[in-house]
DNA sequence: TGCCATGTTAAACT
DNA sequence: GAGTTTAACATGGC
């Protein structure tokens, strides 16, 4: 569920079934004003990086998956205890499972930047380019799970991008040839998208190269797995083809 | 069975 | 008050 693209996939399928239509009731152990929800249209569906905005008339649900959220259509798929929260509208009703649900009264174009989505159509590879800039001593692994930055990018798009442009997880920005930050940039929104299309096709597992993986098939010298960086997240890559510029 | 992981926040430290 | 570390959340696969 997590990453970026498993967002996306979730905004799509309930834009379909929800933009426009009113919420007739709103339950669930959410630490949230149930009231507030009640009764509102959805005005619209939308994403940013992790997470997952359903926009009301007076205020947006904000849905964030962390590591083991789910949701359901129509179906009850966990115990009563477990729903954190449930849409019923005339048509349909939508399950939240382990998941944090806030309520966002602020102006979501004020709280968001929709620039820094990579799954965005207003993604803006020049910004990333400069805020990254402004790092110089953050190490790559570090910045792709910057979610100011590179909003969306989880750990295992983190590993497949840095394996596919062959570049070591503990380079320091500061150290990385432009070219390559072109490249990372670049690569972190198209993976992304592979993400999204094998995500769709249940296939995403079968297309790792890096994550949870032994051997570099490359070289087919073993993979190192090391907890890199500040963000201390399991990062799979080849000591051998994924050069570390210092 | 126990450990670990697609993630983030807030409390508890220094 | 700033910056850093730890705990909490909580499901499912191995």
């Amino acid at each position: 569920m997590p990453e970026g693209p498993s967002i996306l996939i979730a905004k799509n399928t309930l834009t379909a079934i929800i933009k426009g239509k009113l919420i007739i009731h709103a339950s669930g152990n959410a630490k949230i004003e149930m009231a507030l929800v009640t009764k509102q249209k959805v005005l619209d569906v939308r994403s940013w990086g992790k997470h997952l905005l359903i926009c009301l008339p007076t205020c947006t649900i904000r849905i964030h998956f962390l590591m083991f959220g789910s949701y359901s259509i129509d179906e009850q798929t966990k115990k009563d205890s477990s729903v954190r929260l449930k849409l019923e509208l005339a048509q349909h009703s939508i399950y939240f499972y382990t998941c944090s649900v806030k309520l966002l009264v602020e102006d979501i174009n004020s709280i968001y930047d929709w620039e820094a989505d990579v799954l965005n159509d207003s993604w803006n590879a020049k910004k990333a380019r400069f805020k990254l800039k402004a790092i110089p001593e953050t190490m790559i692994c570090d910045a792709l799970l910057d979610q100011q930055i590179f909003s969306g990018v989880g750990n295992i798009i983190k590993n497949e991008v840095l394996y596919r442009i062959k570049l070591h997880p503990e380079t320091l920005l500061k150290n990385t040839p432009p070219r390559k930050l072109t490249e990372l940039i670049k690569e972190a929104r198209n993976y992304s998208f592979d993400f999204l299309r094998w995500k769709t096709e249940f296939t995403l597992r079968k297309h790792w190269l890096a994550h949870t993986k032994k051997i570099c098939l490359r070289c087919q010298v073993p993979f190192i797995k090391k907890y890199c960086g500040l963000t201390q997240r399991r990062t799979f890559f080849c000591n051998h083809c994924q050069v570390k510029y210092e």
